[in-house]
RNA sequence: GGGCGGUUAGCUCAGUUGGUAGAGCGCUUCGCUUACACCGAAGAUGUCAGAGGUUCGAGUCCUCUACCGCCCACCA
């Protein structure tokens, strides 16, 4: 039964012709507002009903959605909608992420750009105002985008990462580490970003190889007039803030002086030689100055033998009033100037080429300075253990499973986790210090009224806020209402499945897994899914910098939602980066248009009253229903096994080839005949064919094409008011008739022989005679499906002969040998004989090699006892086939010799 | 220095329980056959990077090599 829909517009699509071809733009519009509309996105709990959840990443609100949040979409959505249709409750929580550095920059540049003033010029309060502005003006432009994608996603549970729920978490879980000694206070070498002016973690710098020097630098030995140790450095600039030199403790060549004084050049300072085994002989001079204060490798050594520690620079990495003479400069500046006086000096010995990596600060794009600092660090190793647990004991998969590994080993090698910025957007930390005792407190709350230790009230909050994967490590169930016992949390925690890039496995994966474990006891989501990186054309890395970025809505515009959705799925695998083109886009436009054709035939041949009709193999049916509800039910097999597997793409290339290779160019081909048919059972038996196995398909690429599935949908018999809701079909091997699917591919063969043929002897557009020699016991089928080969073949049908016995095959016609059948062509007049000879001649050559080929396997008396029955068999039955076609050759060519 | 991926038709890529290689685009030749030229029909093209091994059988599993790319790593 068709119901009837509460809704003008869709009447209208029911009811009215279609075009001549898809437009997307309209039917994007109208299905995303209807299905939202009936609110579709919105899941209904379900005690007792195991959910399937998504939390999408959010993106960040630093600008437009690129492509790479296009193919996020695309996979998420594919899978929710699949779920759904599944009958699952279902929920896609969309949201997005303050982005805390690049957050602040995009607005810091923008103030300085409109109003030539800085953060610190509108200070704290106000330049957050700004930033305010800022997000709600760019959420707007991504819910947008998400619309047009055609994400299903429920927007009554839309989240922000500064949302009061979040933010409620995110103190929820300082406090909670801090209580349990997880989160601590230490001053150590940190990265300095000298152009964001925060500390930055190690996941956010960059190394990058540069083309620079090695400076060798001669240090006085105190006391030993004429002696030097030579040092090399590429940052010869630090050396105003050197406190040692060191050496390995068994190189001899240094032996004798460990324990001895230099005279720092420049800055006249005495400093120890010393020795450590953290210095490798074999490189440089063997000799490594040592600054605590700027160097990682330098600061370990310093603590080992409790060297002082200078810092030389101010926040803006320019020399402070420990460079003493430098004091001033840009570091880059002092670099040049050191190098230059200590040359003038007669020290510098010598300027070696050198090619090194320079850490990069990843947002702000200059090389970091590594300096010692007072910062709050989360103690990861507890928190580390049970995600590394859940991921070795199988809780958490991976797809694909290589990653694994990566996940593992970033965790088995894991190092504390530096958490405060110096920074004004983000979630400022929940501590006070007290000015009466100088401690700690860490609060829950919004804010703090008394020192915890000795209930002073002359507290201050710590400035800094928390680094931006903080809070996206809860994102998991900061979503759902945690803290709060919500219902959510309880019904949608632990999530399905986490799709996100490769890139953040460490950044974020991981972390909310850790988190997850700890704060929920229990992994945020079953399935990692990982995508690659979407590259231009030329397989480049988009950037705008580059400008090659393709914008979605710019591609929507241009080939619909649909388009882009299916290219993305199928024209990457899970894990692999993926080029992006036009003519891929201008495939799956085609496809979209293609299927719209189709839908368009099957309605104009009168199917609008027709009450719906599931695909259904009757054995009384004509070859060709049962040959296509048998195809489009092995369809639903695999595309049903491969979704499981996470082989989208894979699923998507198979329905394309279903409905273009099988349904339009054969089943609506050979369906043509019945529709014209002036039976009118007949003709409505193929009109349910047609109708139920298209709409079929149809649920099956919804997923993967959801706008103008559900438009083509609405024009066909149905059930239900939506497609987005139709049960997804199930496999059913009953209704794969195997007989059937052999028989079409026996006619099919002919088919195909007869109009390569006609090709070759240059009558394609011609109807010709033939007369088909079939196997005896097809013969019957031939005669049946007669009509079929008239119309597909080109065969004239009055010319048509159809038999099991031909004692004098006709001299003048070509011959072409199939497994079920020898088709004669008389084309008496067109044939040159000697050209038919040649082609014989080289079909014989070819059945020979194959039959060789059979013949030599199962020659090895190992295959045929070691091979499986079935495989040998097969390679029996091949071989036996490839000599009768042998046989049937050799006969035609002696007959026409 | 470790680790991971890629190397398949001119181009872009599929090919997941090892059974003898596919798609789209492009190309060649036909065609407005009453859904579609965003189309239809026919066709050409591959020592599956190289070498070795396991196996009756390897694009698919193992080892090594080459080139390209990525990730991790405190050699100044």
């Amino acid at each position: 039964m068709s119901e009837l829909i509460d809704s003008g517009e869709l009447e209208k699509s029911e009811k009215k012709e279609m075009d001549k071809a898809y437009n997307p733009q309209a039917a994007e519009k109208k299905w995303y507002d209807f299905w939202e509309k009936q609110n579709y996105f919105t899941p209904q709990i379900k005690e007792g009903s195991a959910p399937f959840t998504i939390i999408m990443p959010p993106p960040n609100v630093t600008g437009a959605l690129h492509i790479g949040h296009a193919l996020t979409v695309a996979v998420e959505d594919a899978l929710i909608r699949w779920h759904r249709m599944c009958g699952e409750v279902t929920l896609y929580l969309p949201g997005s992420d303050h982005a805390g550095i690049s957050g602040e920059t995009v607005v810091e540049k923008l103030l300085l750009e409109t109003e030539g003033k800085t953060k610190n010029d509108l200070g704290r309060e106000e330049f957050l105002n700004r930033v305010w502005d800022w997000m709600h003006k760019y959420r707007d432009v991504i819910d947008d985008q998400l619309r047009a994608l055609g994400a299903s996603c429920d927007w009554t549970r839309k989240c922000f990462t500064m949302d009061a729920g979040p933010q409620k978490a995110v103190r929820k879980v300082f406090k909670t580490l801090f209580d349990e000694g997880l989160i601590y206070r230490a001053e150590r070498i940190v990265n300095w970003c000298p152009g964001s002016l925060t500390v930055i973690s190690d996941l956010e710098v960059d190394m990058e190889e540069e083309d620079g020097f090695l400076w060798h630098i001669r240090y006085p030995v105190q006391g030993e007039e004429g002696r030097f140790v030579t040092v090399a450095t590429t940052r010869p600039e630090t050396m105003l803030g050197d406190t040692a030199v060191a050496v390995n403790p068994n190189d001899a060549r240094y032996k004798d002086l460990v324990g001895k004084m230099l005279l720092l050049p420049l800055m006249h300072r005495e400093i120890p030689i010393v020795a450590d085994e953290g210095v490798e002989s074999d490189f440089g001079t063997g000799a490594v100055k040592v600054t605590p204060g700027h160097d990682p490798l330098d600061f370990e050594i310093g603590q080992r033998h409790h060297l002082p520690i200078i810092n030389i620079m101010n926040p803006n990495a320019s020399i402070n009033q420990n460079g003493g003479a430098y004091a001033g400069l840009d570091r880059f500046v002092a670099r040049k100037q050191v190098v230059k006086d200590l040359e003038a000096a007669g020290l510098l010995i010598k300027t070696e080429p050198y090619r090194h990596s320079v850490p990069y600060s990843q947002r702000a794009g200059v090389p970091i300075e590594p300096l010692v600092k007072e910062q709050w660090w989360v103690k990861i190793g507890p928190l580390a253990q049970p995600a590394l647990e859940a991921a070795q004991d199988g809780r958490l998969k991976f797809v694909p499973e290589r990653f694994k590994k990566t996940y593992t080993d970033w965790l088995e090698n894991i190092h504390d986790w530096p958490v405060s910025r110096q920074l004004f957007w983000g979630h400022r930390i929940p501590v006070y210090f007290c000015n009466n005792c100088n401690k700690a407190s860490a609060t829950a709350e919004e804010t703090l009224a008394k020192c915890d230790h000795c209930g002073s009230t002359d507290i201050w909050q710590d400035p800094d806020v928390l680094d931006t994967w903080f809070s996206s490590g809860l994102w998991p169930f900061s979503t759902l209402g945690w803290p709060d016992q919500t219902a959510d949390s309880a019904y949608f925690y632990p999530g399905s499945v986490m799709e996100t890039g490769y890139d953040i496995i460490f950044f974020w994966v991981a972390r909310m897994v850790m988190f997850g474990m700890h704060f929920m006891g229990d992994v945020p989501f079953h399935t990692v899914y990982l995508h690659g990186l979407v590259r231009d054309e030329k397989g480049e890395k988009m950037s705008k910098s580059k400008g090659n970025v393709v914008d979605p809505l710019e591609t929507i515009n241009e080939f619909g939602s649909d388009a882009l959705r299916f290219t993305l799925l199928t024209s990457s695998t899970p894990g692999n980066d993926s080029k992006m083109s036009r003519t891929k886009l201008l495939d799956s436009r085609n496809f979209a248009n293609k299927i719209w054709n189709a839908t368009r035939f099957i309605t104009l041949s009168g199917t609008s009253e027709l009450n719906y009709q599931a695909p259904k193999l009757e054995t009384d049916a004509p070859l060709a229903d049962r040959w296509i509800v048998s195809e489009y039910f092995m369809l639903v097999g695999e595309v049903n096994r491969l979704l499981e597997a996470y082989q989208l793409g894979e699923a998507g290339r198979l329905i394309y080839d279903f409905l273009w290779g099988e349904f339009c160019d054969w089943y609506i081909e050979a369906a043509k005949l019945r529709l014209n048919s002036a039976d009118a059972a007949e003709k409505r038996r193929v009109q349910a064919t047609l109708t139920g196995v298209l709409e079929g398909a149809l649920r099956l690429l919804h997923p993967f094409m959801p706008f103008v599935t559900e438009e083509l949908w609405h024009n066909l018999p149905h059930e239900g008011e939506s497609l987005i809701v139709a049960p997804w079909p199930q496999p059913d091997e009953s209704q794969i008739d195997r007989a059937a699917l052999a028989q079409f591919e026996a006619l099919r063969q002919v088919i195909r022989g007869i109009r390569n043929a006609k090709t070759e002897a240059k009558v394609e557009n011609k109807k010709v005679a033939a007369i088909v020699l079939a196997k005896p016991q097809l013969k019957e089928l031939f005669e049946r499906e007669a009509e079929t080969l008239v119309r597909l073949a080109g065969v004239e049908a009055q010319k048509l002969t159809i038999t099991d016995t031909l004692p004098t095959p006709p001299a003048q016609a070509l011959a072409l040998v199939t497994d079920a059948a020898t088709v004669y062509l008389p084309l008496s007049g067109l044939l040159d004989l000697e050209v038919e000879r040649t082609r014989l001649a080289k079909e014989i050559e070819e059945a020979q090699r194959e039959i060789e080929k059979s013949e030599k396997m199962l020659a090895n008396p190992n295959f045929a006892e070691r091979a499986p029955a079935a495989v040998v068999g097969k390679e029996r039955e091949k071989l036996a086939t490839a000599q009768e076609r042998l046989a049937k050759l050799a006969q035609r060519l002696k007959d026409l010799n």
